[in-house]
RNA sequence: GCGCCGCUAGCUCAACUGGCAGAGCAACGGACUCUUAAUCCGUAGGUUCUAGGUUCGAUUCCUAGGCGGCGCACCA
């Protein structure tokens, strides 16, 4: 007697019981819908005829792409060769003639027909037949053969289920067009419900599948990239006692042990930057950030940063390492460099263009950020579509013109240099004008995707700068940064001269595979909790 | 946070100015031993997101809420 919940319908003793039911009584309830009750009389059916639904392990010789590709390589163009193999993967489509049966399994990046011809299975395969369902996993061995439609396909052998599945997948049918195209009918493509049910989304869509495995490759290729390089990858704490390095409002936590408030990271940069001080002269961390802001398309509350920080060098160093690294990583993961997003083609071929922050905006804003008085960056930030102009900073009412008029406009790979200094906090002012910083992003599509600056070393300089934002927080602006004292302890032993960037790793993917959302890029993007299924 | 749009069977979608809630796929029964969006015959499947309201009658109109999509604002 444990005292487990009791089955409402049945009376047995369960640990937890959902909707008051145990599972026996669950599956089979008329409420649930009909193709899970079947498949659920089916898994009995298969217990009770000695099978095991939920197999241990299966040894195949190749993957199903594997097996096509070692056909394909010892074919010699004569009929029927035997060529035998042992594979896996979930049944997508099913096609019952009767006497004999055609399958597609699927597995992780492959496609192939299976062929079950009764008189060849044994009986109980044969039996085992009659239970399989759309979406089960099961393991074949059997001969290779090309059918009269010429398409390649297992005669199967022998049939073993290696996992019995009890609620549909919602599988479309694939057509393949006369020009070998693939259409899909029906099928999953409600993004919210994507969302909710990767693991379906990922089962069903194999366009998805392949996304994530771009995604997998262009992180692994930003890791070789700087790994040849020298650069040490590193880990630094994502829950901090204080939170900078960015301008963004932090998640809080609370240690219980310590009973202290822990934030979130909203950048690594702080942590990066006294590594160097350390003499870890080049250092990468490619991580999750945190913002407590808004979610839309281009921004998910928990996100992929990728900082990277060398000694000896500057915001020069930093343009060409990032031209370098995004063209070789996305060369390589996609094949090209001319690439669409949004609807615009977008050519990353080098060299990018290099413009001054000041000359983009006299361009496209037609404001002279120099020399302009306050009035008359306050009236075009207004007829930039600007309704709080007036409540706005000089620096806030630069950056809004940027946004506004010169971002959207920048498609083709463009290094943005030499931002106005209140703006960048942790960057070193302009070798001859201290009115700038040594700072570019690089604007891609529209968006921005890489940060970067010749880190600021001087202690002194960077207590004034801290100071500045303190002030600003006190003012009631959250996303200012806090006063550090250690950090200015790790600069008093000496920082070398660095240059350092920060790059959007989610956007880079999604440039790469041309997705118009964020969501479409992280496998599991925030929602609010819903109902369950 | 604001605005617009959406939510109907497991999936993809219909249902006119309010009038018995439908189709395709999936499922189930049957036929079929080279099919491929297999085909053919038959069957079953619904809290129309939730709660109120108007009405003889609400998937449809109204109010509030939930969730989502898109846009804006925010995100230096």
């Amino acid at each position: 007697m444990t005292g487990g919940e009791l089955c409402a319908s049945c009376g047995a003793e369960v640990g937890r019981t959902r909707d008051g039911l145990c599972p026996e009584c669950w599956y089979s309830a008329p409420e649930r819908p009909k193709p899970v009750r079947d498949r659920f009389e089916k898994l009995r059916a298969l217990e009770a005829a000695g099978y095991e639904p939920f197999a241990y392990g299966f040894e195949v010789t190749d993957s199903l792409r594997g097996a096509r590709e070692r056909h394909q390589a010892q074919s010699t163009g004569a009929p029927d060769e035997e060529m035998r193999v042992r594979v896996a993967g979930r049944i997508l489509s099913l096609r019952d003639l009767g006497g004999s049966a055609f399958a597609h399994l699927g597995d992780r990046d492959g496609r192939l027909q299976v062929y079950f011809k009764r008189n060849v299975l044994s009986e109980r395969d044969a039996a085992l037949l009659d239970l399989l369902d759309l979406g089960d996993w099961i393991g074949v061995s059997g001969a290779l053969f090309t059918t009269r439609t010429g398409e390649l396909t297992v005669r199967v052998e022998e049939l073993v289920l290696l996992a019995k599945t009890l609620r549909p997948l919602p599988l479309g049918k694939e057509e393949v067009t006369g020009d070998g195209e693939r259409v899909v009918h029906g099928g999953f493509s409600d993004r919210e419900s994507r969302y909710r049910q990767r693991y379906a989304d990922l089962a069903v869509n194999p366009e998805v599948r392949r996304m994530f495995a771009l995604r997998t490759r262009i992180v692994s290729g930003l890791r070789a990239f700087l790994d040849a390089r020298g650069f040490l990858e590193v880990e630094t704490p994502i829950l901090q006692p204080l939170y900078g390095g960015a301008a963004a409002r932090p998640f809080t936590t609370h240690h219980h042990a310590l009973d202290t408030r822990l934030y979130l990271r909203i950048a690594d940069e702080l942590y990066l930057k006294r590594l160097l001080v350390g003499n870890l002269e080049r250092v990468y961390e490619i991580g999750k950030d945190f913002r407590n802001e808004s979610i839309d398309r281009t921004h998910n509350p928990e996100f992929t940063m990728l900082e990277l920080y060398q000694a000896l060098a500057d915001y020069r160093t930093m343009m060409e390492l990032t031209e370098e690294m995004v063209t070789t990583v996305l060369g390589e993961a996609c094949g090209t460099l001319r690439l669409s997003w949004e609807g615009r083609e977008v050519d990353l071929t080098p060299p990018w263009r290099r413009v001054p922050y000041r000359e983009l905006v006299l361009e496209e804003a037609g404001v002279d950020i120099a020399s302009a008085s306050d009035g008359e960056l306050r009236r075009a930030a207004r007829e930039a579509g600007r309704e709080d102009a007036a409540s706005l900073s000089r620096p806030a009412l630069v950056d809004a013109l940027f946004s506004a008029k010169v971002e959207p406009g920048l498609v083709a790979p463009t290094i943005v240099y030499d931002y106005p200094i209140e703006m960048s906090p942790f960057a070193k002012p302009k070798r001859g004008d201290p009115t700038l910083a040594e700072r570019f992003e690089v604007v891609v599509g529209g968006h921005e995707l890489v940060n970067a600056f010749s880190e600021l070393n001087d202690p002194v300089d960077q207590w004034r700068r801290f100071a500045e934002q303190a002030a600003r927080r006190e003012a009631g602006d959250e996303e200012a940064q806090g006063f550090d004292e250690d950090y200015l302890r790790a600069l008093e032993y000496g920082l070398p001269p660095t240059g350092g960037l920060g790059m959007g790793v989610d956007r880079l993917v999604m440039l790469a595979a041309g997705q118009d959302a964020i969501r479409e890029v992280i496998l599991y993007p925030i929602l609010r909790p819903g109902e369950e299924a």
